[in-house]
DNA sequence: CCCTGATTCGC
DNA sequence: GCGAATCAGG
């Protein structure tokens, strides 16, 4: 297999919108992951939080251990690539800071407010490890949210003829995925995203949801991610 | 062990 | 340029 200019585009895409390698070979086919991440490489694509930091950060942070970052003097304009909203998320929800939904109480919990996101270059100081923090009003989106095992609600607006395949993908539209890679009608939501977040409102509001008290939460109302993938 | 991405290096 | 082998963290 060689690398057409398709299946570089095909790669482009699937490795900013926060699949894995090995989802991507597998998609690609032919290819291993190893083949897909020497790609990436070689194309410039930006890196992607990994496991394996270099012994130079590592050993930087540990040499300034309790000095969080606080009076950061001047941030090192960290350039912010193009597409600075994905960051792979494992599939459980993490301790979202705070989202756009109306919650009852709000102890001390930091009241963001959806404050529309720069386009031009964000400052971002570095964590621990190398690590890009995020700025405040920033939220993580689970680059996959874990697909829903059925598509629930939201319909793709009638904008969309057909289906939003990995190509159609760009920063306006929802990256929702609907269905899982690789199934012959795997495809993205489509519509145009809630500013500021990868997907439209009404996914962000299954992407993003707030941390209720555990007393007060509602048993079972989250069901529709962690399908099994059937393959 | 599994997974991940990064890097190296022979081709 | 390519990608298997290797490395190393979670």
């Amino acid at each position: 297999m060689s690398w057409t200019e398709e299946r570089i585009d095909t790669l482009r895409k699937m490795w900013n919108s926060g699949l894995t390698a090995t989802q991507i070979a597998e998609e690609l086919g032919g290819v291993s992951r190893n083949a897909v991440i020497g790609k990436a490489h070689r194309l410039g694509l930006p890196s992607r939080p990994s496991p394996v930091k270099s012994s130079e950060a590592k050993t930087a942070a540990a040499a300034a251990p309790a000095a969080p970052v606080e009076p950061k003097p001047a941030p090192p304009p960290k350039v912010a690539a193009p597409a600075p909203e994905v960051v792979r998320a494992p599939v459980e929800r993490a301790p979202a800071p705070a989202a756009p939904a109306p919650v009852t109480a709000e102890p001390a919990a930091a009241p963001v407010e959806p404050r529309p996101v720069p386009d031009g270059p964000v400052l971002r100081s570095v964590g621990p490890g190398g690590f890009v923090r995020q700025n405040p009003g920033e939220q993580a989106p689970p680059a996959q949210p874990a697909p829903p095992r059925r598509l629930v609600p939201a319909k793709p607006s009638d904008a969309i003829a057909g289906k939003t395949s990995l190509l159609d993908l760009n920063d306006k539209i929802c990256k929702w995925p609907l269905g899982h890679p690789g199934e012959p009608d795997f495809h993205f939501c489509g519509d145009k995203v809630n500013p500021g977040f990868p997907y439209c409102v009404a996914h962000c509001g299954h992407a993003y949801q707030a941390q209720l008290p555990r007393r007060d939460r509602r048993p079972p109302p989250p069901l529709p991610f962690g399908g099994p993938r059937v393959r």
